[in-house]
DNA sequence: AACTGACCAATTGTATACAAGATGCCCAGG
DNA sequence: CCTGGGCATCTTGTATACAATTGGTCAGTT
C-alpha cells in the first residue's frame, strides 16, 4: 500500500528534502519492515527466503509482536507471502505476476505523469534534473544499490508532483514489487539506459507535452520489462538472516 | 492492499461461487476487520468516530492482539486513520480525497474492463447479468446495505475478469473507500441508475466493444461521483460500537 | 483572573507466556 | 524394503502483563 494510513499529498508539492523520500519508504515509520523491504529489493534476500519470526527477532532485537506487524505489513505490500500456521516467504513473483506489475505501472504511471506534466512548476523540473544526476552519480560510482534505490525513486517524485495520493500510494506500491522481480530475474546489470530514459522524460514535462511524457512513461517501462530473462529456476533460498544489516550494501 | 497477500487470480476467470466474492474482501480471512469494514461501508460507523482498542475487544470478544491487527489492516486500507499513540479513528476522506480515489478508479477500471471486454468468456457474460439481477432484488427488497454491497461487488467480477490480479487488487482498496465516501457525503438515496449503467457495461462487453466499455466505465464512475454533495459538516461522532453486530442492518 | 507547572488517569506500545497447529522422524506393520 | 500411524519438536496464533506516552486537570503563582 500502499504506503500505511494516511501520508496525505504534501502541501508544497514534490519539495523532497534532500533525497530522503525513499523508495523503500511504503513502510515508513517502521524500521524493521523498512529493512527488510531493502534487503529484498536488493537481492540479499532471494526469492522463496523463508523469513522465520524468531530468527527475525534475534537479528532485530525485537520481540515478535514487532516482527510479526512487520511481516504482516510486507504480506499486505506484497513483497512476503504468508502462510497460515506457516512461516512467511520473501515473495516469489511468478514472470505473469511481474507482467501485471509493469501492466499496472504503465496504465498509472503513464496517467501520472501526463497530469505532473500539466501542473509541474520550475522548482519541480529542476529537483528531477537535480535527482537525476544523483542517480548518474551513484551509477558512475559503482554504487549499485544506492542506483537502484534512486532509479525508483525517482519515480515517486513524479507521482507526488501528479498530485493524486492515492495513485502514489500504488506507485508505491508497485515499484518495490518489480525491483523484486528485477533481483529474480537475473538482472544484475544496471540499465544504464534508464538514465537516458529518465532525462527524456524530464525534458517532456519540462516541455508541457502530456501526451509524449505518457507515451514515453509507457515505453521506459515496457523496456524495463522486456530486459528481464526467464531463470534457469531453483533458488537455492540460502537463508542467511545476518545479511539484514543495513551496512550490508555493497 | 490491498488483499492481505498472495490471493493471486483464479484459474477459472471469474467463477464466484454463490456470489460470496464479498465487496468488502478486501480484509478476507479477518472476522474483525471485515466486520468493521461492512459497518463503516454502510455508514453506520460514521467518519470520525474513535475505535478505541479496548472497546473493540469487548465487543468482538477477543484480544487487543486481533483487534491491533485488524485496525492496522484497515489502516493500510485507508478506511481507518491511525494516530500513533493515540486511538484509530474511522477515516474522513475530504472531498480531495474522495476525487481523487474516483480519479483512480476510473484510469484503472476503464482498463481493467477494456481487457476483460477482450477476453471473457460466454459464461462471465453469464454470470455478471445473474449478479445484475441479484442487484435488482436487493434493491427492489428494500435491502439497502445488501444493494450497497452487490452494486461494490460487480466491479470486483468485472476485474477478476480483467485478469491482471494486482489491478483487481487495486479496485479492491478503492471500492470501501469510495463507499465510505458515499457514507459520509450524504448519499442516503440508492443510486437507481447505476443498475441501468451497470446493464450498460455488461452488454458493450457481450457486443466485444472494448473502447465503448471503457468510456462508458469512465462515465458511470464519473456520475456517481457527481451526484456526491458536501455536508453540512459535524459529525457527531456518536459512538456506539454495539452498531457493529453483523446483523445490524437496514 | 490568567498562565504555568506537575500530577493523574486513560490508552496505546511492547514484551512475554501459554495454547494450538504443523512438520518431520521414528518405529511398527505389511 | 516400503508404507502408515503416532509422537516429539518446532513454529505460529492468541492472550495477558508491564512499560511508555498522551491529554486533561488541578493546584499554585504572578
Amino acid at each position: 500500500m500502499p504506503s500505511p494510513q494516511g501520508k496525505r499529498s504534501t502541501p508544497e508539492s514534490a519539495s523532497i528534502e534532500s533525497g530522503r523520500l525513499g523508495v523503500w519508504a511504503g513502510l515508513a515509520s517502521d524500521p524493521i519492515a523498512e529493512a527488510v523491504q531493502e534487503a529484498i529489493c536488493e537481492g540479499r534476500l532471494p526469492a522463496g527466503t523463508r523469513l522465520g519470526e524468531e530468527e527475525l527477532c534475534r537479528v532485530f532485537g525485537v520481540s515478535r509482536t514487532l516482527v510479526r506487524q512487520a511481516l504482516q505489513r510486507l504480506g499486505f505490500a506484497g513483497l512476503v507471502t504468508l502462510r497460515p500456521n506457516r512461516s512467511a516467504f520473501v515473495a516469489s513473483p511468478t514472470l505473469d505476476d511481474t507482467a501485471s506489475a509493469y501492466a499496472a505501472r504503465r496504465l498509472i504511471e503513464a496517467d501520472i505523469i501526463a497530469e505532473a506534466t500539466r501542473h509541474c512548476t520550475a522548482n519541480d523540473i529542476r529537483t528531477l534534473r537535480q535527482h537525476l544526476k544523483a542517480q548518474a552519480d551513484a551509477q558512475a560510482r559503482g554504487h549499485r544499490s544506492e542506483a537502484l534505490r534512486l532509479l525508483g525513486e525517482f519515480h515517486l517524485i513524479i507521482a507526488e508532483i501528479g498530485g493524486n495520493a492515492i495513485l502514489g500510494d500504488f506507485v508505491r506500491q508497485l515499484v518495490p514489487r518489480t525491483t523484486l522481480s528485477l533481483a529474480l530475474f537475473e538482472r544484475r546489470d544496471l540499465p544504464s539506459c534508464a538514465l537516458d530514459e529518465h532525462r527524456l522524460l524530464i525534458d517532456l514535462m519540462a516541455k508541457g507535452d502530456p501526451k509524449a511524457a505518457a507515451q514515453a512513461m509507457r515505453r521506459h517501462l515496457s523496456s524495463d520489462f522486456g530486459r528481464l530473462a526467464v531463470r534457469p529456476e531453483g533458488e537455492p533460498v540460502v537463508n542467511l538472516a545476518a545479511a539484514l544489516r543495513p551496512g550490508a550494501a555493497k
